[in-house]
DNA sequence: AGACGTGGTGAACGGTGTTTACCAGACTAA
DNA sequence: TTAGTCTGGTAAACACCGTTCACCACGTCT
């Protein structure tokens, strides 16, 4: 009787094994220098056996993508350091800093390959990211209504300014882009803390970032919405990953 | 006789439709999706002939980064806004901005992509950018004694914090990571200006950044040196270019 | 017991970076 | 002029890659 349900989860542990085997290997061999032929070999199986379970290398992305923000949601933020509702917000955006470094191949498939396949806008793991931002939201507003910042300053503008200031240190440090002896920690502090002590001048009065109010900063397929770009129209462009038609 | 000469010149004439066709394709289509044969085919050679011109793929990327910091260094500032030494200062690191906008691919491969062959630490190409970025703290100097920032400052500190800054901003703009109709010039402007506030209110004093004074931030192999960094030693793991020695 | 369906396979297709054996033609020296 | 050398370029091969497809064996259902 339970046949049905006994395929059912034959075939998910196969499908958990190859995310498992992905994700161990591109930790340690980087996204793109991981073949389907190596993990098929890990798990014992035949290259073409993985395409019955995942459409394309670009899938098993997916997957280990939404795993990715799972992780950053999900692992609990270090405590501030004080009552200051300052270290208050320190602390959540320190968060992202401190994924980058905890889990840094997640981070860079999250947030900086290029090669990496776009996330299409419909994608079902969403919701719960969009959560955890309107909390950040919350409790951004809730130092500036005990005066952390100045009245009138946007909550928005804070996040988006201070996870950008530690996205530079990240990025910097995760690309090997650091100068010669420099602490990644200490830049990220001193960049961060100069952010947040230009906000609390006034720097995030008036400053309106949100002109939609969309969604959350990963690599979204926007190809088919109007591009509202600067001076430089469209210049950037389109690197996708390696496919056949092209 | 003049024999050697001509040779000499059409050797270097090759070479440079090679790094032509090169730069070409990847601007367009990404670093990694172009293929030496690809480019054996825009300059209607064999792909074997390129490999008498360049040992690997990875010395045409040396020879582009090295294209790409002349190009980074020579283009003219954009001139600051008014005579505050503060808006001086804020034209030079925007500088880093455009640069990312006006010429992205050269600006993933010099500080973003991970894929990309490390330089080596004796590469020839540092000398004019270690000499752009002597100009720059000696501008930031300038700044400081005209009381633009809190006596004390660290010129390397601004430096510093403002490019991270500014690269947080441009990198997310370049991998397609801002939020749904989020304007990338404005997120940027945003990013500086909240940085260097925090500078002018006191974020720079005492803020010791640099512990060697050594190279630029760019993708350095440090390999042979020891490796001083934080809590989490050496999980990043090595990202190289797809080679059969692996 | 026999038909059916599904999961897995080997082999192939068209691509990749790189190496190698070889060749035609330009140059040089006798 | 002729013989020899040196060199730039090539075709073909090697070992990979992502993906597809015809096929087969086995478990399941009738």
């Amino acid at each position: 009787m339970g046949v049905k349900e006994r395929q059912e989860r034959e075939r998910e542990a196969v499908a958990r094994a190859i995310l498992d085997a992905a994700r161990d290997l591109f930790v340690t061999h980087g996204y793109h220098n991981v073949s389907i032929r190596k993990i098929a070999e890990r798990i014992e199986y035949s290259p073409a056996a993985i395409y019955s379970y995942f459409p394309s290398k670009d899938d098993i992305f997916f997957a280990l993508a939404a795993e990715g923000f799972q992780l950053l949601v999900s692992t609990p933020i270090e405590p501030p350091a004080s009552d200051d509702p300052i270290d208050d917000v320190r602390a959540m955006v320190w968060h992202y800093y401190v994924f980058s470094k905890s889990h840094p191949e997640y981070f860079a498939l999250m947030f900086i390959d290029r090669t990496v396949p776009r996330i299409t806008r419909d994608w079902q793991g969403f919701a719960f990211v969009a959560d955890m931002k309107r909390q950040l939201h919350e409790r951004i507003q809730r130092a500036i209504d005990k005066g952390a910042f100045p009245a009138g300053t946007s909550p928005h503008a804070v996040f988006r300014i201070l996870v950008t200031a530690l996205h530079g240190a990240a990025t910097l440090r995760l690309c090997s882009r650091m100068e010669h002896g420099e602490d990644g920690d200490v830049l990220a502090r001193a960049t961060l803390h100069a952010a947040l002590e230009g906000l609390r001048a006034g720097a995030g009065v008036n400053c309106h970032l949100d002109t939609c109010h969309g969604s959350t900063p990963m690599n979204i397929d926007h190809s088919r919405e109007s591009a509202s770009s600067g001076a430089h129209p469209s210049v950037i462009p389109e690197v996708r990953t390696d496919r056949h038609d092209s």
